[in-house]
DNA sequence: ACAATTCATAACCATTTGGTTATGGTTTTG
DNA sequence: CAAAACCATAACCAAATGGTTATGAATTGT
């Protein structure tokens, strides 16, 4: 998951889908500065790191970030960010939200 | 930081600074599993990112992590799980409303 | 029926990256 | 002082990565 996030491009992807809300691979495509091969590549690896989710409907292709995802990145700050309290006590507050 | 995060050897690396507090770079040589110029160039990659200090003493040098150099990625996780938040708040609206 | 749109895959390329061994500069130890 | 320990840098290599263009399959529009 830090790996699929350390791409610049494909963070910006990723990001883009949490704001907007679902879009094509066409639409995602425009504004993402690279070829449409590469913007389905990038969604590849976070289809496999679980950030986006895919739906096929007619030749175009709908994707979505799937934020509820970052729960163990939350996790792992947890645990080794144990030391600031205040940023912590804001994470048990996100981290109870995502649960629900 | 999601680069300097994104590979095991080096995530490996500052969980253990993390956990055991400062280690001179021979100490982590030795369960590393890599070579000890490896681990400092690993080491010069978090120092890039912020995530390790080091002081110097003697012939060894001590590294420690900075676990608060996290935050913003803290930030990060609070700004997009938010975002999905509202989401699911907008959606509770919606299913009020059509409930009525 | 044919042309155009949308997307994924393939083939390819340059660069980055993670790893190694070799080396040299300091500092500590015998 | 000589030998050993500790660390960083250099030189080098294989593999992974991020990018491209080309192509083909499926769907939609005329």
């Amino acid at each position: 998951m830090f790996r699929a996030l350390a791409d610049p491009t494909r963070r910006a992807l990723f990001e883009r889908l949490a704001r907007e809300g679902e879009l094509t691979v066409h639409g995602l495509t425009v504004h993402a500065g690279v070829s449409q091969p590469m913007v389905s590549k990038h969604l590849s690896a976070l289809k496999r790191a679980k950030l986006v989710r895919h739906r096929r409907d007619g030749r175009e292709t709908h994707y979505e970030a799937r934020p509820e995802a970052l729960a163990p990145l939350l996790d792992w700050i947890e645990y080794y960010g144990t030391f600031w309290q205040n940023k912590l006590d804001r994470l048990g507050e996100i981290l109870e939200r995502m649960d629900k």
